[in-house]
Parts: structure tokens; sequence; C-alpha cells
DNA sequence: CGCCGTATATTGACCAAGTTAAGTTATTGT
DNA sequence: ACAATAACTTAACTTGGTCAATATACGGCG
């Protein structure tokens, strides 16, 4: 992608972070139900209409942030080597964010993201809207893994992507729990790679 | 519970269902999104704070019909006999309900239901609670698991969990699919046994 | 440099989902 | 029969989200 970069694109960035940073900084001071958008807008310096250009719903002011983990699964599995499982991909992609407290691992330095998602966890529309993204990026995890051939058919694909999301999902919301709760990520992180490999161990071989 | 019945609660659940009623009916007619609450009160001859009081968001004049769902795997595995793993009883279940045509499994005979469903997968804000009710029948199922003793730590009970609920829910979304396209139940019942049968020993025998 | 077409922002009005308060009617138990 | 209580209605309010009309500022071009 060429930059000629252009002062308006310039400008329209400034302004959706602008607005995206008035409503993190608002929600976390005060809680999301609390502020409402209008309340938003003011200290964004811009009006409503304009708001919901940038950001169509007030969830969206929020779980933006996490509109690039959506694909993150099809993006592995379609990355990975010709010789290596897409289940071997995911789980070593699942350790290596954990080593590096990458906020998807539900681990995470930063006390602020961590603010975030634990608010996401307890408000109920922010909640069901990271439901939706995941579902999502569980049927592109089904298309991934039909169209890279590592399932037979599209139900098969549909199937595993269910278990793969799944698992990744408990294990992220677990660690996201043990953090709210106030451990630290170093001392979390060896039963959280442990637990990790239970998990992936269970999926590998099964229930019976 | 004993019923002395009560002229009150009677006419209570009158009011109720005959809401409910004149609320399914309008969005079957003309689609959720075209109709508001205010008609659906006009039409159920109640006021809207009324409605409200008996159905908290609009959502739930069409979710409540699938409530009982929620904890439909969690009471299969604690009803279990004590031989039959968590696995082969819900299974058991799931084939059962199929035969069945019950709703939960996607296939249906009575065209309503089949339309309620077409309904409810079509718009977002439907699906959206449907997936969160799904969650919930998910962490039930995990308390379950956990508490008859078939997980041995609580986080091995929620992967489980979300393993099996995955599986169930990808079948259910795939049948209901399949319904949509026209195929009748009695057409489509020998390869969603066979497909239900495939999915399970997936999950029985691992993926690796 | 100055002008014009076009993005983009603003204002103000509007609709629909919920909520709340005050007052009314109907059921229940005594 | 009567008081306590549960439910219903009316009316007004808050908030999320949309729309149409108008204003402003960027960008290309002569």
């Amino acid at each position: 992608m060429p930059r000629p970069a252009g002062l308006r694109e310039r400008k329209k960035e400034r302004t959706r972070q602008a607005i995206s940073d008035a409503a993190i900084t608002l929600f976390l001071a005060s809680g999301f139900d609390a502020v409402s958008v209008t309340d938003v807008a003011v200290a964004a310096e811009v009006s409503r209409p304009t708001l919901f250009k940038y950001f169509p719903t007030k969830e969206d002011l929020v779980v933006h942030r996490f509109a690039d983990q959506e694909d993150e699964a099809a993006r592995i599995v379609r990355a990975r080597a010709a010789d290596e499982s897409p289940l071997d991909a995911l789980e070593r992609h699942f350790v290596a964010s954990l080593n590096a407290s990458d906020p998807v691992s539900g681990l995470s330095e930063e006390p602020d993201v961590q603010a975030l998602y634990q608010m996401v966890l307890d408000t109920p529309a922010l909640a069901a809207r990271l439901l939706a993204y995941t579902f999502r990026g569980e049927e592109a995890l089904a298309r991934a893994l039909h169209e890279t051939g590592a399932a037979a058919d599209e139900l098969t694909a549909r199937t595993v992507a269910g278990q793969l999301i799944a698992v990744q999902r408990v294990l992220a919301t677990e660690n996201t729990r043990a953090i709210g709760e106030g451990r630290s990520t170093a001392d979390l992180l060896p039963e959280a790679v442990a637990a990790a490999g239970r998990a992936f161990g269970l999926l590998r071989r099964g229930l019976g």
C-alpha cells in the first residue's frame, strides 16, 4: 500500500482515535452503562451523528479493539507449514501468545488492557458482542480448514473449528478471570501454559 | 408443588401467552425489525410497560421459547446412568431428539417452528441472544460435569463442556440450514444421524 | 493563486426501546 | 365487607440510533 497520506485521511484517523480514546477513558472511569454516547461525543468534541458514522453502535466503541482477533485463528491455519496440523499450529501460536502476554490469551501486562477485558466480561452487552466476534472467527476458521484441505467435508470443518475455538475461548477466559482476581502474569504463566497443554491434549486424544 | 391455581395466576399466564402469541404472529408475518413493541402491545391489548414486565426486552418475546434448552445438556449429564459417560449420554439424547424431530436438534415438523428458527438465525439481535443462551448452557454443563465427578478439575470441565456444546450447536445449525433450504425432515433424518455419529466420533477419538 | 466539486461535520428533528412515577382497578385473605 | 396487595394504565422521560438539510474544509485544476 502506498501512502500519499493525504491530510483528509490523517484527520479522519485522528478523529477516530480521539473518539475511541475518549470513549475508553470514560467507560473505564465510570462503567459502560453509566456513560452515554452523548457524553462520549462531547468529550471527543464531535457531534453525535459523526460519532455514529465512525462507530455504528455504542458497543463498537469498545469492541473495535478486538476486531483483528476475529480471523486470527483462520490466518494461523492458512499460514501453517505444509507438514503441520491445524491443531499443532494453533497450539503453538496460543502458547506463543501466552509467553508474549498477548491480550488474546487473556494474559496482559498493561493494567488498562486488563481493566478493559474485565469491563467487557462484566457488561452483558459487550460480552455478547465479543461472543459474536468469536463466532464469526469460528466460521472463518471452518472455511480455512476446509479450503486448506485439512477437513474432508464442510461439516467436519465446522465441528473441528467449533472445538478449537471453544478450547481457546475457555483458556483465555480462565486467564482473564485469574488476572481479574489479582494474579500477576509472571506468576500465572507457568500454570497457564500447563493448562493449555492439557486442554489441547484433550482435543488431540479425544474424550473417549 | 401444589397448585391451588388462583385466579390471579391464571390471568397472568393468559396475559403472558397472549403477548407471546401476538408477538410471534406479528414477527413471523412482517419480520422482527419491522414490528415495534408498541405494535405487539396493541395487538395483545396490553400497555407497553405491562409488556415489558412480562418480557424484559423485545428479543425475549422470541427467545423465551428457547429458555428450557439452556440447561438441557446439564440435565442430561446429571440424570445419566452411573456407568454411562457424559459424551455417550449426550450423543444418545441428541440422536433421540433427532428421531423425535425435537426443535433443539434443528429438525422439526411444524412449519411455524421452522420459520421461527429461520427468523432467529437471520436476525442478528436474535442470533446473538441465542448464542448467549448456548453459552450459559455451556457453563451449566461445565458445572454438571464437575459436580458429577466426570471432570477432574474445573478447567477440564469447562473445556469439555465447550467442545460438547460446540458440536451440538454445529449439528443443530447445520440441520436448520438444510431445512431452510427446503429439505424435508424425513429426507434429512438419515444423514443427520450419520453426521451426528461422525461428529461425536471425532469428539470421542480426538483430532490427532 | 484562486476556484469548484466533493468529502465530511454539524444542527435539529425524529423514531424505537426501555424505565419510572402516580394513580386505578381487581384479587386475595381475614 | 374491608383492608392489603398485586397488577394495569397513562404519561412523561432517557438513551441509542437515524435522517435531511446545511455548512465547512480538503483536493485537484486551470
